[in-house]
RNA sequence: GGGGGGUUAGCUCAGUUGGUUAGAGCGCCUGUCUUACACACAGGAGGUCAGAGGUUCGAGUCCUCUAUCCCCCACCA
């Protein structure tokens, strides 16, 4: 029997493991993810960053799903046919790591399997945990079309990479060449400049004779890397530097090895730092490869491609590069070559995947050559044809592109795209063509070998907007989809990725890939830190999924979002969005129990015309929701949007407009269960894309409820969003009702300040010449509300009760309500609180008056803004005259 | 060395064409298990919007400087 009064099946407290999985079954059945090609409309379309296709779900992952669903959600109601397209991505080097710490645990090393094996090894991975990313994504409810889910080791995606590496190298854009890259000899691979991340260090500053050949003088080094001594082959001295004028020309000695090196001048050297003479050391620093250039100077490399020294390196062979630092240097000493050692702070590069430290090596990479991509790419940027938001990030953008540098896309692994090309090894010609080649074709040969490396896993990633669609074929998708709309990602990868998928859309498919880049900023831990595994402070979105649903990890997330900002998430943030889920929940609850309480909604007219001031006025609340909402979401403004549902919903909806229904239904009046269904029904809408299952759940239940002729889809993720109707908006309503909830709140506020117990009324005597009424027509709600009893208007009373002086009055704005309060005002008190009223209210009115009078604000204000100060004012001094009787009264 | 961002209530943050007395959540204080919800309800305290100048009739919002924290880019050994 108490379930006839709580709805037959929903339980006190929304319970998301009940609920999601059951939602996101049924949307998959509907088929709604996937969109159907209408050529009269333009589609929404999200690519969704390609996770790394063994990773797991992390917070940053769970950001994005959730801005992007929301869009893919919203423009899904608007009716636009909408592509929100999942993939994973190989991830080159992060993959090979894994699998072969996996191989370490065994002893293996991937040279023990050898390539194929190897690469099998790794795809059995693939097909382990490939789809748990998937798995993942669809218990935060994203609404991916799977139809379409690609991966950049597809086949389709493969062509789009030989495709475009042979059509760059074609046009001379990619190249083979020979100069310094940055190498991490844990990974056993060049990196790009991208890839290298540099850290401030403390280190040393070495300070090395190095003699002049004859026997005249010395020339003092400084170095942060002794070992690389052992490949030194010149000194160097800017042109300028009076002091080492004499050794110009001359030979120096390296120390220990005895090689004669010479002593060059070069602009580059900065006579200010260390000593002002500068080892040149052209195979292992990139400045130094520079100077080489420059003078001519050979190359030596002493570093194996493990960081150990090589042949080269005399005594020092098979010894890794940072023990030879300590070792070399207690040579040194003991050779007396050694000034001194100043401790120094630099930054040191580090490998972005293993952390291991780079270094500069020369070697023949393969690179792409960037500056004239960039190119078209700027221009698209500062047309205005691609928007960013936030804004502030073009200029980073513009910096990195006006600055660009050549792309290392070559990497020394097996996991990845190999590059097409092959060497004939009976000519030195280099073949690079779409379909395997057999024989040379300058000699004719078919002793032909494949190059080794793969390509930069971000070379696929760059081509992931149109490599999805099909290019290089021109299929109906790419046709369709392509541009995207939004390209929602991180604010950290705007240069591996977005940058590069500009350049390569507008180059590929001779238009831009997206129209809109919009960039979230990091999900820190609750002390202000960025989340990573390393420094163990994650939460792991699944488990907080687990205890408070997918609805509220999202709306957490969203809350306060603001484009580009990095946010903190903690659980109280969490607990609150649960809360508000289960607010929903409760209301709907109490709508539809009390629609099946009452005779049913037969005889409904759908939608309900308004024609209570409560009813008009929670319409047209809803109408200016509806507005803002619909503005902030067109402007990427999703925490505000957000915000503006959830205080609708719980702060008007449910304090007010659903405790006044309740006192009519008391009444036997019935009239408002249609708008408390309509008002539901609306925000249910508004929400969904922010919390699509709780929403998408209710929806179900409700419009079961709903009268015959209603006509809506059964499933909401199809309905359509609201749209503001202007003709229920209700400005005299807003204002009456908003009366009447200042009046309740006034009397609420003296009931608790004078500790009026809970079940005891009040008498209230309203004097409110203007809104007489509005009051007398709602009496009910404020005498139920506020707990008062009797109402009594001013006007049809004799006033007698507020004579007294145990009463309390409080002004408002478009009245006073009195209180008599026998035995418990203290008159005293009460003089001094409405004497500290009265002084507010001087103080208020004076700056009002001041302003109004001053002859610029007159003449330069707009009239609106002076209206608004006038009627400010008016109000005021209305005010001022009735807490001055009032206190008058009182004697005071 | 360059660039970007932050500094608003005890805490975490909103506040986007400059315009009433600057908001929310959490926390705190006082009441309440009032038949939708204690994951709740009612009431309350709490802010010279980092500091100093400036522009303006009017500045949290625009400009300059200062302090402080964070991030990104950069081949100075």
């Amino acid at each position: 029997m108490e379930e006839t009064t709580t709805g037959p099946s929903m339980a006190k407290a929304y319970d998301p493991k009940a609920t999601e999985e059951r939602i996101y079954e049924s949307w998959l059945e509907g088929g709604y993810f996937t969109p159907e090609i209408d050529r009269s409309r333009k589609p929404f379309v999200i690519m969704m960053p390609p996770p790394n296709v063994t990773g797991q779900l992390h917070m940053g992952h769970a950001l994005t799903a959730a801005l992007e669903d929301l869009m893919t959600r919203w423009h899904r109601m608007l009716g636009d046919p909408t592509l929100f397209l999942p993939g994973t991505d190989h991830a080159g080097i992060a993959t090979q790591v894994v699998v072969e710490r996996m191989l370490a645990a065994d002893n293996m090393t991937r040279q023990d399997l050898g390539r194929e094996a190897f690469t099998k090894t790794v795809w059995e991975w693939v097909d382990r945990y490939g789809s748990r990313i998937y798995e993942q994504l669809k218990r935060l409810g994203a609404s991916c079309d799977w139809t379409r889910q690609g991966f950049t080791l597809d086949e389709g995606p493969s062509e789009a990479v030989r495709t475009t590496f042979v059509n760059l190298y074609k046009k001379g854009l990619i190249y083979r060449g020979e100069r310094i890259v940055n190498w991490c000899p844990r990974c056993v691979t060049a990196l790009s400049d991208l890839e290298v991340k540099h850290r401030e260090e403390d280190a040393g500053l070495y300070h090395i004779r190095y003699r002049i050949e004859g026997g005249d003088g010395e020339l003092i080094i400084a170095t942060t890397r002794p070992e690389t001594l052992l490949a030194d082959t010149a000194v160097a001295i800017n042109p300028d530097d009076d002091r080492y004028a004499a050794f110009a020309g001359k030979n120096a000695i390296l120390p220990l090895l005895g090689r004669v090196i010479p002593v060059v001048t070069d602009e580059a050297v900065d006579p200010e730092f260390g000593t002002g003479a500068l080892k040149v050391t052209p195979g292992h620093d990139p400045a130094d490869f520079e100077i080489g250039e420059r003078h001519n100077l050979p190359i030596i490399n002493i570093l194996n491609p493990d960081g150990t020294m090589n042949e080269n390196a005399a005594h020092y062979e098979g010894v890794d590069r940072l023990e030879v630092r300590t070792k070399i240097v207690e040579e040194l000493d003991r050779e007396g070559l050694l000034v001194k050692i100043e401790p120094y702070r630099h930054s040191v590069g580090h490998c972005d995947r293993c952390d291991q430290i780079v270094e500069p090596i020369v070697s023949k990479q393969w690179y792409m050559s960037m500056e004239g991509l960039a190119k078209p790419a700027i221009e698209a940027v500062e047309s205005g044809r691609i928007k960013v938001v936030p804004e502030r990030f073009t200029k980073v953008y513009y910096n990195w592109m006006y600055n660009i540098r050549d792309w290392c896309i070559s990497r020394q692994l097996w996991w990845g795209h190999r590059i097409p090309a092959w060497y004939c090894q009976d000519c030195d010609a280099v073949v690079v063509d779409l379909d395997d080649p057999t024989s040379c074709d300058q000699c004719g040969s078919s002793n032909l070998e494949r190059d080794p490396d793969v390509l930069d896993t971000w070379f696929s990633s760059a081509l992931w907007p149109h490599s999805t669609l099909g290019w290089p074929n021109q299929t109906e998708d790419l046709d369709y989809f392509y541009p995207g709309s939004v390209l929602e990602t991180g604010h950290d990868i705007l240069f591996f990725w977005v940058a590069r998928m500009i350049m390569t859309g507008i180059e590929n498919v001779g238009d831009i890939p997206f129209e809109t880049i919009y960039l979230h900023g990091m999900v820190l831990d609750p002390t202000g830190i960025k989340m990573s595994k390393v420094k163990g402070n994650v939460l792991d979105p699944l488990e907080l999924v687990d205890i408070y649903g997918a609805d509220a990890l999202r709306f957490a997330l969203t809350t306060g979002n603001s484009p580009g900002n990095d946010m903190r998430l903690n659980e109280s943030k969490m607990e609150a969005s649960r809360n508000f889920a289960n607010k929903i929940w409760n209301a709907s609850r109490f709508v539809m129990a009390n629609i099946e309480r009452s005779e049913g909604s037969a005889n409904w007219s759908w939608p309900p015309t308004p024609e209570h001031l409560e009813d008009r006025w929670i319409v047209a609340r809803l109408q200016t929701t509806v507005s803002n909402v619909d503005r902030y979401m067109k402007e990427y403004q999703f925490g505000e949007a957000q915000r503006e549902v959830h205080d609708f919903l719980w702060g008007e909806y449910c304090d007010w407009y659903l405790e006044m229904s309740k006192i009519r239904m008391r009444a036997g009046d019935d009239s408002p269960l249609p708008i408390l269904a309509y008002v539901l029904e609306q925000t249910l809408r508004l929400l969904h894309p922010f919390m699509p299952f709780i929403t998408e759940d209710i929806w179900g239940k409700l419009i079961k409820t709903l009268p015959a002729g209603y006509d809506a889809p059964s499933a909401l993720i199809v309905a359509s969003y609201p749209v503001a109707d202007t003709s229920l908006a209700d400005p005299q309503a807003e204002s009456d009702i908003g009366a009447v909830i200042e009046m309740v709140r006034a009397i609420r506020n003296l009931r608790a300040e004078f500790r009026i117990e809970a079940n005891r009324n009040v008498e209230a005597i309203v004097d409110a010449p203007d809104i007489e009424k509005v009051i007398e027509s709602e009496s009910a709600a404020i005498v139920a509300l506020a707990q008062v009893d009797p109402l009594i208007m001013a006007s049809g009373s004799s006033s007698s009760g507020a004579g007294s002086g145990d009463s309390v009055s409080l002004v408002l704005s478009r009245g006073t309500v009195t209180v008599p309060l026998e035995g418990v005002v203290d008159v005293d008190r009460e003089k001094a609180r409405l004497t500290e009223e009265l002084e507010q209210i001087d103080s208020g009115a004076q700056r009002l008056s001041a302003r109004l009078s001053k002859a610029d604000f007159l003449s330069k204000a707009p009239p609106e803004v002076i209206e608004k100060e006038r009627t400010r004012l008016s109000g005021l001094e209305d005010r001022r005259i009735r807490v001055a009787e009032t206190l008058s009264r009182l004697g005071g």
